[in-house]
DNA sequence: CATTGACCTCAACCTTACATGAGGTTTTAT
DNA sequence: ATAAAACCTCATGTAAGGTTGAGGTCAATG
């Protein structure tokens, strides 16, 4: 494939492999996204899959949602909010990386919360106090631990 | 369960139930982890399990190192290294809990670089940039996507 | 024009971290 | 003493996120 260029030497669709080549993901996971619903394309006459460029962005940002957290189902239900088959504005880019920083900001300070009481319990030789904050995290909820 | 005591009122032994209901995970999760070799008790004549108290203790740390990020076969391997019986001392702890608290620290850097990362895309509206950082994260290695 | 590499589909498999249920035994409570 | 609750083992299922392989087609190249 990439052999019909743009005047700007850029090809105009890709095939299954340019887009993993190139994207860094595997023609597997390119199937697999697919199937989930996070990227589509067109087939050429040989039933053969076929992108327009804007793919490769696509799975830049699935890449990176992911490295913030976030599943897959929820990837797709932010990228619904996109076009598909034109790279989206930067208003559209925008509100989505928002959301997405959000839920790494409250990941990150989840995980600072944690470090701090390990520090606190490093310190106090922890674990056996009953009321330990490590032993009955606020953020679980349902049946609490009781008093060990 | 929970019937004999000690002069302090505490139960000597545990069955999976009273781990259960005590630690906050199912009877199913503790036999799980016990053939993950994680934890580990005694039978009594009919074949059933009893555990020491220091099996809640086990059961929090494991816990605790699960929400820091830690796969069950690393927690297994840094539990290797403390008494299972007995309780472990302040020393078996603080070496322990110093080793989880840095992979912690390590996974927090290593969000809070992406979400500045994503925080300065944000602005730019970038990805459509090839030297956008977001898009090739130093941290994967291996062939790196080309240009886009 | 034949070959080889790239694609296709579909099914099965893999890992992590458990949950569920069947069929049978042991404990506990009345 | 008996019923109910709790346990036991072992097999199978679930969910996420893919990977692998078989069997067959398509397309780029000498």
């Amino acid at each position: 494939m990439e052999k019909r260029t743009t005047k700007s030497g850029l090809p105009k669709e890709l095939s299954v492999g340019d887009v993993a080549r190139r994207s860094g993901v595997t023609v597997s996971t390119l199937h697999f996204y697919e199937t989930k619903g996070l990227v589509s394309g067109y087939r050429n006459a040989g039933n053969q899959r076929r992108y327009p460029r804007s793919i490769l962005r696509r799975v830049a940002v699935i890449r990176i949602a992911q490295r913030a957290g976030l599943s897959l189902s929820e990837i797709r239900e932010a990228l619904k909010t996109l076009p598909d088959g034109r790279p989206p504005t930067m208003r559209d880019w925008r509100r989505m990386s928002g959301t997405w920083r959000q839920a790494l900001q409250d990941r990150i300070e989840n995980l600072t919360k944690l470090r701090d009481q390990l520090d606190l319990c490093i310190g106090c030789g922890c674990l056996s106090l009953t009321d330990c904050p490590l032993r009955n995290p606020g953020d679980i909820k349902g049946k609490s631990p009781q008093i060990i």
